[in-house]
DNA sequence: TAATTATTGTTGCATAAGCAACAAATATTT
DNA sequence: AAATATTTGTTGCTTATGCAACAATAATTA
């Protein structure tokens, strides 16, 4: 049941031992609902037991940026966010939500010392994939032209996936919020990209011809 | 001496036992010379005790983008970097890096548990810390125009420097590279944001008028 | 299976911003 | 203080890309 990355290497009742000393809750929301609207200013710490869920911030102009996709095993909290800032965390289909105080997770008190140890190291690696994938994000986000954005996601994506057919793990509409371009701009490059030989696509199959 | 960050709250004695314990070495390194060349690929972790580094990516078109600056009590590692990548660290100053295996971070030996505890919580909220710089890059790329990027920029400045007289802490070329925009348009859309009365700048002075 | 909504695909037009190539002003080194 | 290097400031030209407004699919829901 906790057999997911933060819990990864606890034994069942030891994890249910750690999170009844925490005083968690479980809490579960419908898609769509709301599960955390200042993302910068809570002192909780949350973990995704079941579900997927997305870190949006909302522009003052109406539209509105993933910042983050997240699902089963992710964590998030206080260090996900900026000091000001609209960001929420929106339930992206049914989830169930485990919380309790950031303190208790980095204050260890007496007993349950090595469950606690290893939940710490494992938020260590976790916090490290993100810090890694944000990276990621900055890397292709830094590319000036459409096409060396798409170039640079491809080649990560490609890497990913292991081949060179790849599919993009979202829609095209959010691949454009993604790279912070425009939809039909983009559209267009890929367009310009089947021209010139270097991609063969349809939709979100794409085969990189380089 | 280990009075800063990752070391805060741990007293100099058991910092240095720590150290030992991890097989430490502490590395001193000129101006501009390369500190680590395969970011992704390292098993150690670093910790600039002296002076100041960057991340470095390294354009295949002959250009490079500051991906980080660091500086004394900052951290880098593997966690720094993505899959692929050419990203160097680059002393900025004269340096001293204490470097041991990431691996000593994580398993704690039998020793010294109380100290070891407390590095590990601080290198967490460092982690955090860092991630929410890379947060809060990824907002102010994902801005659309050069104006809108410099005004979240600034935004986010005013906010730290706690006052609307802000000081761009680096060269405006270097900001150029923050944003990833070109220098010239940069440069171009702050001389207009002055003559739309927004802000009144001389160099990396700013005031922010509204 | 019809109706509705979401996603993908396309195009004309306007302009923001890249590029190149300087000059001027500061810093830094000799 | 002279010489060199770095940073800042400016401009003309060109083009990539944002915006708007659609049509055509594909996917959901009624």
């Amino acid at each position: 049941m906790y057999d997911f990355m933060v819990f990864e290497g606890i034994n069942e009742n030891d994890v249910k031992k750690l999170l009844n000393e925490f005083n968690a809750l479980t809490l579960h929301f419908k898609k769509e609902s709301t599960i955390l609207s200042n993302v910068s200013n809570t002192s909780s710490f949350f973990i995704i037991q079941e579900g997927k869920a997305n870190i949006i911030r909302y522009n003052f102009n109406g539209t509105k940026t993933i910042m983050e996709k997240m699902e089963k095993g992710d964590i998030f909290g206080s260090f996900s966010g900026t000091v000001d800032d609209d960001l929420y965390v929106i339930a992206d289909s049914e989830c169930d939500i485990i919380t309790f105080e950031y303190n208790k997770l980095i204050n260890r008190s007496g007993r349950n010392i090595e469950a606690h140890n290893k939940l710490i190291d494992n938020v260590l690696n976790k916090i490290a994939d993100k810090l890694s994938s944000y990276n990621e994000r900055i890397e292709v986000l830094t590319e000036k032209t459409i096409r060396d954005k798409l170039l640079k996601y491809f080649g990560y994506l490609s890497k990913k996936q292991i081949t060179k057919a790849i599919v993009i793990p979202f829609t095209l509409s959010d691949l454009s919020d993604y790279l912070a371009v425009d939809r039909s701009a983009m559209m267009r490059e890929i367009k310009y990209m089947n021209d010139d030989g270097l991609i063969q696509s349809k939709g979100r199959y794409i085969n990189l011809k380089y």
